[in-house]
DNA sequence: ATGTCGATCTACGATCGA
């Protein structure tokens, strides 16, 4: 069973790349972010007819997170972190899928750091990580997977001096993915690959992807029920390099089923 | 400092967030 994150940036201006990869990877679940369209605009029907069942948590202009199925419908087990207002940006959606709880995440960016944006980052991953806790407590299979908008290491930025300052690397985010980690969660491509250098996102400016100045941002975490079955986890860098491509390309691990 | 995207409005260019 595959398991696959990608921050599409914008589903429907993304549709052809979203589809083909799809079409040619056929991942089992899918965690969508950034789809950058309201509730009523997402591409259901395409998705639909590529095989996929999928629930959805959109917004207009930015954020929106989804879940897809293939050959299955999602469970929808919630739509937002608890404790978050009414009216909070649509950043998390959560799914039962053949018997694994899927968390769909898109951590805020949080930039300039410090400031208002780096602030709310903060208070919205210490409310993710208070779901996360509660997640472990049943010990039943669940990932959590997205874009977490965090460089764990010195290993997954190709220049760590240069973004030193950035919200994306600063301490408080860094020590945030180690509470998780201490937590009893594995990031499982870095698991999968201790020493190597893996990038998820590459930035449109200053050439980043023909330079593979990337950074590793998508991550998929795991229960230790799924740990045991992991048997491979990847990035699927060729995305990156197509037309019109997303900034990231998508994560994935393949447990066993 | 650099300078690229998608979505949306300020609407055939400008803005915001990333």
């Amino acid at each position: 069973m595959r398991i696959a994150t990608f921050n599409v940036n914008g589903v429907n201006g993304r549709l052809e790349v979203l589809l083909r990869w799809l079409a040619e990877q056929e991942p089992d679940v899918v965690c969508l972010q950034e789809l950058k369209a309201p509730q009523a605009k997402f591409p259901a029907a395409a998705i639909a007819r590529a095989g996929y069942g999928a629930v959805w948590h959109g917004q207009s202009r930015w954020n929106g997170v989804a879940i897809l199925a293939r050959d299955t419908d999602p469970i929808l087990t919630r739509r937002g972190l608890p404790g978050e207002p009414e009216e909070e940006q649509a950043r998390y959606i959560e799914a039962a899928v053949r018997g694994v709880l899927i968390g769909c995440l898109y951590a805020p960016n949080g930039n300039p750091a410090p400031g208002p944006k780096f602030d709310y980052k903060l208070r919205w991953l210490d409310r993710l990580l208070s779901h996360a806790t509660n997640l472990l407590e049943a010990g039943a299979p669940v990932v959590l997977a997205g874009d977490y908008n965090i460089i764990p290491d010195e290993i997954d930025v190709h220049k760590p001096e240069r973004w030193r300052d950035d919200a994306l690397f600063r301490p408080e985010v860094r020590q945030a993915f180690e509470r998780l980690l201490a937590q009893g969660w594995t990031d499982a491509v870095r698991a999968r690959h201790p020493r190597e250098r893996i990038f998820t996102f590459w930035d449109y400016l200053r050439s980043a992807w023909q330079r593979d100045a990337g950074l590793r941002l998508d991550h998929l975490l795991l229960s230790p029920v799924v740990v045991d079955r992991l048997v491979d986890a990847g990035v699927d860098r060729e995305v990156r390099g197509l037309d019109r491509a997303s900034d990231h390309a998508p994560a994935w691990i393949e447990i066993a089923a």
